[in-house]
DNA sequence: TGCCTGATGTTCT
DNA sequence: GAACATCAGGCAC
């Protein structure tokens, strides 16, 4: 579940979909080595990676490795448990639908108020976004694993996840 | 319901 | 200068 605490409220959001990047991955912001923006995926697990893409979206990722490998899982889809009116603010246009304010990873970053690279580096925690476990454990029967979206290389490693059923996935 | 396309700007070659 | 871990709106069916 991941948390994020403004002053206007709580946001609570399970993760229902996720997408693995690893250095030895052509798809992955690492493939080539280091560089200013994928710093934060090179330092050991528990930092945030947010970036920036097409112009006018930001996609969330939880840093994963160890320190010196650049790896981070992205999440792309969640579901709504708490703070409803603040994700729908957040969100403006395109609100209407419950299912469409966070089923993608530019929707899921608009939701949780981050437009900005600012978060990008730093650790999970209170102040920034927050990873709690889930308030029901899942089922790993009820995990499917396909291949990725929206990439145009490595496109046949099944490293992406996502839960059996649920409304919020971004896409079947 | 599903394809097609425009918006928009950072990053890296 | 091209590519890009995307989204929403428009149009055809």
């Amino acid at each position: 579940v991941l948390e994020k605490h403004t002053d206007r409220g709580l946001i609570r959001l399970k993760i229902v979909e996720t997408e693995a990047y690893h250095q030895d991955d052509p798809a992955s912001h690492t493939y080539n080595g280091q560089t200013l923006r994928t710093a934060p995926m090179f330092e050991a697990g528990g930092r945030l990676y947010v970036y920036f893409t097409y112009g006018m979206h930001y996609c969330l990722n939880i840093v994963t490795g160890r320190k010196g490998v650049g790896e981070a899982v992205l999440i792309r889809a969640a579901e709504p448990l708490e703070g409803l009116e603040l994700i729908r603010s957040n969100r403006g246009r395109g609100s209407d639908e419950l299912t469409s304010l966070t089923n993608g990873p530019g929707k899921l970053a608009q939701a949780l108020g981050i437009n900005s690279t600012n978060l990008s580096g730093k650790l999970i925690g209170p102040t920034t976004i927050d990873l709690q476990p889930a308030d029901s454990p899942v089922n790993p029967k009820k995990i499917i694993v396909t291949s990725r979206v929206g990439i145009t290389k490595a496109m046949d490693n099944p490293w992406r996840f996502y839960l059996a059923g649920n409304k919020f996935v971004s896409k079947l």
